[in-house]
DNA sequence: AGCACGCCGACT
DNA sequence: GTCGGCGTGCTC
């Protein structure tokens, strides 16, 4: 029987809402009645809060009690392929549903009534005096016909100042008026010509546009070499999607990207998208979620949470550098954004287009499976070609302790300077220096609430946990023993190279980059601009650099420290070091000159490095693929981690043993469980920390076995127990 | 998540 | 006797 599709006042309606209660609570639909989906206010206990109607009411509790609901919000209501879409990636990362739903929910004032401001028009009079700016101004009020924009939007697409809007009101040729707030964004317009394509570039987009053509669900991997035109090529998917009248979503890993990215958007479609991130305030949060809701946004550029927005029609989901860590979630709800796009699509019948240069094992494996599609991008725009690629063996460096460029590298920058090019160093370490030593007693300076090393950041002048922000001034002595001036930085960091860097070549122009070197991702993002076109010769940067900043002149790039992220028991740790060194080294030789990428180790046998350095991508995955295969380790297994926290270690301790001896529930699938161990980082903002790792087949029912599993131990107390499916850091 | 209820020890 | 600690349970 299909679920009916309105509800009449007095009707039971099971309500879902964002409060911890695991289920949907029965009440009465309201006066006048609701559809399914109606986000709804609904009284529990002595509060009221926001819920979603997720079908009929079950009908098993004490009739007597049931109470109404309050009233229905003025917002689309959700659609069942989103109510599926939770329902499904809740029991997939085994998070409670309404801990899914408050991800779908986060927009402020979803119960408010639509708040007002003024927009611009076009009046009736005609102005006295017609200037070219003012000219411009009609001109595109005249083009988009009877729609009203804000000031600043208006000012911003006829490229004037605002005074020249206000000058225009005051003659009558532009009416200012009250309007909803929310406004629909700028219409996007597919069929502007985009950049010429190359021919491989044509290829691939026709094939993207025709599987979005297709309205049917599809992933393909896009897999190019920076460079390739990528971006190019999946902007003709969402042009092929938004010419069917469907939205896209262009996920993205970073907020640094974005600014570049909006600017290529705006080339192509001739307007701003939305543009959903945690940066976003309230107002532009609340009028993106309503305008998605509405089908006024067309398109959405956005971080993994904007997943779970409203789509009325979704055509197209986009993941940019879809290998990107930053994708998995890792606290709070625990899901990776890459595999709940594939989720979202299947069920609404989009397209996925997974771009990456340096695509995770995981997707090359479901190519390899045939499940996903693949496209290839080899040419590249103009003379460009891709770095050559050399190691530095730093056992015959001979450096001294406290220096890190060696002089090999550092004769290799020298000759860039001296031809007027950019050089770039990169190291993966923010901060001054990882470790701050006592040389009177040993002690190295941790965080009071982790189990980690405090690193130094000098410009703040201060340390810093990175585990949780916790940050103290610089100490004069030696918390310890008390000796004074005896703390010594150890190891380095992207300040400290910029230091030495100085040191080195004193009448070079030096940038250092970090991403807490700036107040904000526009300071960030001016800066980088300002380096791209030459405001820097040497480029001293952290992973920040390495991900799809374009640098013109730049023709060398010297890798710190290679071996960074080899070591430990990462499972994935050698896969991010390969995409990692592949990426810096794809910074090198984009325009004219010819690049070149030198890697700092002291294993320049270790296979990851050859393979670097041989560019040989298919005998690197062909390799760890077999490994990992036979440890039965994902993509080839399934993996789950369970971390138990509390403050106190001894019952965390006892919770995961008794875990670990009830698994009945798992030998059941087929499954081993390992640990209880101390979480590798053991203690995180006071509360320590247990981890058992459950590993199982490929195809066993992991999900159900591990609910059960989990559902024997009753926690009490301040303990929390966290179930993290497939995962992805292992510290 | 909040909030009430209730069962114990430490105070007026 | 009564104030308040927080462990337990409930919310349609």
């Amino acid at each position: 029987m299909s679920p009916p599709d309105f509800f009449h006042q007095g009707d039971l309606v099971a309500v879902l809402t964002t409060q911890p209660l695991g289920r949907a609570l029965d009440y009465r639909a309201p006066e006048g009645g609701c559809h399914p989906g109606a986000f709804v206010e609904v009284p529990l206990g002595p509060r009221k809060v926001l819920g979603v109607v997720w079908g009929p009411g079950k009908g098993d509790y004490d009739l007597s009690k049931i109470r109404h609901v309050i009233r229905v919000l003025d917002v689309a209501p959700m659609r069942a392929e989103m109510q599926a879409f939770l329902t499904r990636a809740a029991a997939y990362t085994l998070t409670p549903l309404p801990a899914m739903l408050r991800l779908a929910t986060r927009a402020p004032g979803l119960g408010d009534p639509p708040s007002m401001r003024k927009v611009y028009r076009r009046g009736a009079a005609e102005p006295d005096r017609m200037t070219d700016a003012r000219r411009r101004v009609l001109a595109t009020l005249d083009e988009y016909g009877d729609l009203s924009f804000t000031l600043k939007e208006l000012a911003e697409m006829a490229g004037v100042t605002s005074s020249v809007v206000k000058g225009l009101v005051k003659q009558g040729a532009v009416t200012e008026e009250n309007s909803p707030r929310d406004l629909p964004f700028p219409p996007l317009d597919p069929d502007l010509p985009g950049k010429d394509l190359t021919e491989d570039q044509a290829r691939a987009a026709a094939q993207l546009a025709e599987g979005v053509r297709s309205e049917s669900y599809g992933t393909t991997l896009l897999r190019g070499v920076t460079g390739s035109g990528k971006t190019e090529v999946y902007l003709e998917a969402v042009a092929a999607a938004l010419q069917a009248g469907r939205q896209a979503l262009v996920l993205l890993p970073e907020i640094a990207l974005t600014e570049q990215f909006l600017t290529r958007v705006q080339e192509r479609f001739g307007a701003k998208p939305a543009e959903w991130h945690s940066g976003a305030t309230m107002t532009e949060r609340r009028r993106i979620w309503r305008m998605v809701g509405q089908g006024q946004a067309q398109l959405v550029i956005g971080a993994r949470s904007a997943l779970f927005l409203p789509f009325q029609n979704l055509g197209l989901i986009v993941v940019d550098e879809e290998h990107d860590t930053s994708y998995k979630q890792e606290d709070g709800v625990l899901y990776n954004a890459r595999d709940m796009a594939v989720l979202r699509a299947a069920i609404c019948g989009a397209q996925v287009v997974l771009a990456s240069a340096t695509p995770s094992l995981e997707s090359w494996a479901n190519v390899e499976a045939g499940k996903y599609h693949k496209l290839e991008l080899t040419s590249r725009f103009g003379p460009a070609v891709m770095p050559q690629m050399g190691a530095i063996d730093m056992r015959a460096e001979g450096l001294p302790a406290d220096r890190w460029v060696s002089p090999t590298l550092q004769k290799e920058v020298t000759a860039r300077l001296e031809r007027g090019e950019q050089a770039m160093l990169f190291i993966n370490r923010r901060g001054y220096a990882p470790v701050t030593l006592c040389r009177a007693c040993g002690h190295q300076i941790g965080c009071d609430h982790c189990d980690a090393r405090m690193v130094e950041h000098r410009f703040l002048k201060r340390l810093i946990c990175h585990q949780c922000g916790e940050s103290k001034p610089m100490p004069e002595v030696c918390p310890a023993c008390g000796a004074e001036g005896r703390l010594a930085p150890v190891g380095p960091g992207v300040e400290r190279l910029g230091e030495e860097a100085a040191a080195i070549w004193p009448e070079a122009r030096i940038a250092t980059l970090s991403s807490d070197m700036y107040g904000s991702a526009r300071a960030l993002k001016a800066e980088i601009a300002g380096i791209a076109e030459g405001a820097a010769d040497i480029i001293i940067g952290t992973q920040l650099v390495a991900k799809g900043h374009n640098f013109p002149k730049l023709t060398l790039v010297g890798v710190i420290d290679a071996d960074l992220g080899l070591m430990g028991s990462d499972l994935r740790a050698a896969e991010r070091t390969f995409q990692l060194m592949r990426q810096v080294a794809g910074r090198a030789g984009r325009a004219e000159a010819p690049g070149t990428a030198l890697l700092q180790t002291y294993q320049p046998e270790h296979p990851v490095i050859r393979a670097i350095l041989a560019g040989d991508e298919e005998a690197f995955w062909a390799a760890e693929a077999r490994e990992r295969q036979q440890a039965g380790v994902p993509p080839y297994g399934r993996m789950a981690g369970i971390i138990l926290s509390g403050p106190d270690v001894a019952q965390i301790f006892d919770a995961g043993n008794l875990l670990a001896r009830q698994d009945m529930p798992l030998r059941r699938i087929g499954a081993q469980v390992y640990g209880p161990a101390p979480a590798p980082i053991a203690r995180i903002r006071g509360r320590h920390r247990v981890r058992l790792l459950v590993k199982a087949d490929k195809g066993a029912p992991l999900q159900e076995a591990l609910a059960t599993w989990v559902a024997q131990v009753k926690l009490k107390g301040e303990m929390r127990l966290a179930v993290d499916i497939d995962p992805q850091s292992f510290y």
